[in-house]
DNA sequence: ACATTCAATGACAGCGTTGTCATCATCTTT
DNA sequence: AAAGATGATGACAACGCTGTCATTGAATGT
């Protein structure tokens, strides 16, 4: 059927050893025959079979994506990337949603790593940012990519992606600012996502900026929802000094401060202007539509994925301990309707 | 490590192809036989290992999950039922987005079997729906089950699970009637999916019920987006004889006719009643929100997948050819605020 | 020139299953 | 009772790769 690694190690004349240290990158192997066995591999159209890989070796060829997040649109451009990258590098992904409040999580991931032999995890918030699940992944040898909120690299010889919320969230409130706004109020989520607290230190440094003081009663916390949003606005439209404009830490919060403003018969932009976070498709599909801040997830995922899939291959090519690099970006303000003057 | 086919069968003292007779559900192992090799596999806590499986074996123990589909909670509901039987069934799943429209689309979903060499496809409309691709699969004898809309199975020989849409559009369109309209318009999306027009067929098959005439000029078709509700409403608003009630095909056209209402300043309910279909999120998300049928779309994915993992272990087996069972499933009404009077 | 080291390569044994074919015990049939 | 058919089981090679260790040839040091 298709070319193994006997068929192209004839093809080359080496053994196929040789061609297994090219396939691995082991760099052991010197630049002619090299040349002759990558040669030989395009003309068979050789693809190494994963599950031989697997029997044989130490451990899978198999990625795991663990989360804990309620956001479709979110978990699936997470994994549209990643899944990019992984089928570019002859992985497979194991998809595995879990309850990053559970007692047992530790347990369960370490469980999953071991009976699935997987080789890498990639974790994004709030997986990424809790120090007791790295710690024990540290201990036990297992590789991972973190995706998390957060400006630069905290050295550790795991490679990370960064997303700047700080810097995004600043220019969110700058804009809002340059509205003309002076009373803008700040709805977060859940505090445990390090995003959460990010976006508000932005927020308060662009007010810090300006010179507005912080009105700490316009500062709501909930939960990543539509439900948050409702609630929240309703609290702050029941002020006799309403805010004029309102930043929710994501989309969906501010779907429902727009939801719960029209309820209270407040017009949207007009009596108050609401931003929200993430760009995420139903951002589009309010009325009016929201300004946010779009962050490249699938991009992301695939930096991170890539990045994971580079720190395999060095550890399995001897184990350099360097410090691993890190990527950042920056998600973008995108200005629509729902704060336009 | 972890036990052994060779561990299991010392422990139950016959050879490791009896025990790989009752893990394969082959049949031919004595009743005694079995139950000591199973005592076996409990005791010892065997999992049989993939890649081995998979390097011995025809064909992979992997599933592949095909899909055009721009509805990401969709997406991640099929994915997720599907993900559990195969979890539980000790397959990995494959998941492969594409666009059915492609001319080279047989040649890709061919070659992708092949070079993982899949067990079987999941698929869902509209690829569920194109005699084309289902040929070619037939043709190369490739496992597959269909995911499709339809009130019974069509006798063939993969299994497949249906969504009466006929019925719940006829119930979607009853409930409108029986809140007093006799205008009701219907925005239908692609064509090419069999849904369209079952629930086309609903709406009709209940106007005719209750005597009310077919307006043609009430049925509009574009594409199942937010931009085509909010096309079509306008396109009706305009006419001197508006409509009192709209049914869209689906929320996010919903959304766009309950957007587009509002932009021309008909409010909903009171002016305008409109109704999606099936349930997602942001159904609820919408102000106010939104009636609709929902069809419990995870629930639908699990059975389509151990119906697939079924007919795979009895062809297997033997392969009785006999025709495979399929199961329906009916949408159920959900009234929100959106139709009420 | 000779011993020593090191880089490059190869031979070969697994990895844990399934498929093929052979074997053996147990029924039927005549 | 002998022959054949059938059912249950086992021995063993194969699947395609990686890990280990041995071997080769060239470069280095003295």
């Amino acid at each position: 059927m298709s070319a193994t690694i006997k068929s192209v190690a004839e093809y080359a004349g080496v053994s196929i050893k040789t061609v297994s240290r090219v396939i691995n990158n082991e760099g052991t192997v010197k630049a002619d025959t090299l040349v002759k066995v990558q040669h030989a591999i395009e003309a068979l159209n050789y693809k190494p079979n994963k599950a031989a890989r697997d029997l044989a070796g130490r451990d899978n060829y198999v990625l795991g994506y663990v989360y804990d997040n309620p956001n479709a649109y979110y978990i699936l451009a997470m994994q549209n990337g990643i899944l990019d990258e992984c089928r570019a590098g002859g992985y497979e992904l194991l998809i595995h949603p879990c309850d990053a409040s559970s007692q047992s999580i530790i347990d369960e991931l370490l469980g999953m790593v071991q009976s699935a032999r997987l080789a890498g995890l990639i974790l994004s918030p709030p997986l990424s940012e809790m120090p007791d699940i790295l710690g024990a992944l540290d201990d036990k040898g297992i590789m991972y990519v973190r995706v998390l909120s957060g400006e630069q690299a905290a050295g550790t010889k795991h490679p990370c992606v960064l997303v700047n919320d700080f810097r995004a969230a600043f220019e969110i409130t700058e804009h809002l600012i340059r509205q003309g706004h002076r009373d803008i109020a700040f709805i977060a989520g859940e505090q445990q996502h390090n995003s959460t607290t990010e976006r508000q230190r932005g927020y308060l440094s662009a007010l810090e900026t300006y010179g507005i003081d912080v009105h700490p009663e316009y500062m709501l916390q909930g939960t990543y929802s539509f439900g948050t949003g409702v609630e929240c606005i309703k609290e702050l439209l029941a002020r006799s000094d309403k805010p004029t404009a309102v930043f929710a830490c994501n989309d969906e919060i501010a779907a429902g401060a727009l939801f719960g403003a029209r309820m209270e018969g407040i017009d949207v932009p007009s009596q108050l202007a609401i931003a929200g976070f993430e760009n995420s498709p139903f951002s589009r599909q309010t009325f009016p539509p929201l300004t946010t801040a779009s962050q490249p997830t699938a991009q992301i995922a695939q930096q991170a994925t890539s990045s994971l899939i580079q720190s395999l291959q060095s550890r399995r090519r001897g184990g350099d301990k360097q410090v691993a690099a890190s990527h950042v970006f920056v998600p973008e303000l995108v200005v629509r309707e729902s704060t336009s003057r």
